[in-house]
DNA sequence: ACCTGAACACCGTTCAAGT
DNA sequence: ACCTGAACACCGTTCAAGT
C-alpha cells in the first residue's frame, strides 16, 4: 500500500497515534496521555482518533497489547540464545524481563494496570504469549531432569511472580539500580536451587 | 479537640478529604480521584482541599503513605502472631500482604505507582517500615539457623519481591483468585527450602 | 470510510477576597 | 489560619456535518 501522495489526510493514522503514544508514556508518563494532544501532535482533529480508539481506555489496552506483543518477542529472543544450560536461559530471559522494566518503566506499569477493564481477549492472549516463554523453559528443564518434576503452570508461576515482583518494585522506585542484576541472578539462582531440592531424590548423587 | 459546635467550617478537613479518598480509590479505582469531587462530597468549596494538599499528587502521596502505614500494621500482626516456627510466621506475613491488595487492591496498586514524584520522606519511611517485618522474621530464622546465614536485606528482597510480585499479579487481574493463596504457599515453602539448601551443610541431619 | 468543528460537562490550578 | 468564588486553560466524549 504505497502512500506516495499522502491518501487522504494521514494514511494510517491508527499507528501512528499508537507510536506517538509509546513515545509520551516513555518521556512523560502514562498519566500524561492525552488524546487531544495525541490528536494535534499528529496532526489530526481532536476527534479523529474516535474513529480507531474508541475512548482513553481502548487506547491504552491497544498500548499494552502492543507492549505484551514486544516483551514477548524480546523474552523468547532471549530464552532461545546461546547458552547451553537451562538456568543460564531462565536467567537471560529474567534479565530480558527486568531489562524491558528499565528501558520502559511507564509502559510496564500501563500494561499491568489496564485491568480487566475492556476485557480484551487480544491482551489477554499477548500478556500469556510471553508467559509461556517462561513456561516452556520450565518444561524443557524438568524433561532433562535438571528440575523437579511438577505442574509447569504452577512452579512457572512462581518463578514469573518473583522477576514481576523485582521489575515492579524497580518502577516503583523502591530499588536502586546498582541492587537490580544481583537480585535477578539471585532469584533465579533460588530458583533453580529450590526446584532442585523439591525433587525426593538427595540433591547431589554423592551425598 | 472538642468539636461539639463545628469550629468554623469543618473542624478537621485534611482528615475527612483523606478518608474521603480511601473510600472512592477502594470504590471506584485510583483513576476515579478527582479533588473537585472529593471537595463536594465531603461539602467544602473546589479551593478549600489546596490549603491542606498542595496538589492532586501531593493527596495521592498522602494516600499511599496511609496506605503503607496500615500495610505495616497488618504485616506486623501477621509476623507476631500465635505460630511458632518462623516459617509459619513468614507465612502468615505473606498471607496478610496478598490479604491487603485483595481488600485494596486500588489502594496498594497507588502506593507503588506514586513513586518518586515527591520524593516525601515520609512515604518512604512508612514504606521501610512495612518491609522491616520481613527483614525482622528473617533475622530471627538466621539466628535460630532454620534459615542460612546471609545479608538480610539481600535475602528478604527476594521473598518480598515474590509475595509484591504475587500480589501485583492479582491486582492486574492475571491470578484468578483459587490460584491465589496456593501460590503464595508455594511460595513460602519454596523460599524456606531454597534458603535451608542455601546452607553449606547437609539439609538434614540423617543425610 | 474517515475526518472536522462546535458543544457540553467536567477537570486542576491560581488568586483576590472574605471570615 | 482557613475557606470561598470567579477565572483560566485544559480535558474526554458526543454529534451533526463535511469530503
Amino acid at each position: 500500500v504505497a502512500q506516495a501522495s499522502r491518501p487522504y489526510h494521514h494514511g494510517n493514522l491508527r499507528s501512528a497515534l499508537l507510536a506517538q503514544a509509546e513515545r509520551v508514556v516513555r518521556e512523560h508518563g502514562a498519566d500524561e496521555l492525552s488524546l487531544r494532544e495525541l490528536a494535534r501532535q499528529v496532526g489530526v482533529s481532536h476527534s479523529a482518533p474516535r474513529r480507531h480508539f474508541a475512548d482513553r481506555q481502548a487506547l491504552r489496552g491497544a498500548l499494552a497489547e502492543a507492549g505484551f506483543e514486544r516483551l514477548g518477542t524480546e523474552l523468547q529472543a532471549a530464552a532461545g540464545g546461546a547458552e547451553d544450560s537451562v538456568a543460564a536461559r531462565l536467567l537471560a530471559t529474567a534479565r530480558a524481563y527486568v531489562r524491558f522494566a528499565t528501558r520502559d518503566a511507564a509502559l510496564l506499569e500501563l500494561m499491568f494496570a489496564s485491568k480487566h477493564e475492556t476485557e480484551s481477549a487480544a491482551l489477554d492472549a499477548a500478556a500469556e504469549r510471553a508467559f509461556w516463554v517462561i513456561l516452556e523453559l520450565i518444561q524443557r528443564g524438568q524433561a532433562s531432569g535438571m528440575l523437579a518434576a511438577g505442574e509447569p503452570e504452577r512452579v512457572g508461576l512462581l518463578l514469573f511472580s518473583t522477576v514481576h515482583g523485582i521489575a515492579a518494585l524497580y518502577t516503583s522506585g523502591m530499588l536502586p539500580p546498582e541492587q537490580l542484576d544481583q537480585l535477578v541472578v539471585d532469584a533465579v539462582e533460588h530458583f533453580v536451587r529450590g526446584q532442585r531440592a523439591a525433587d525426593g531424590r538427595p540433591p547431589a548423587p554423592g551425598c
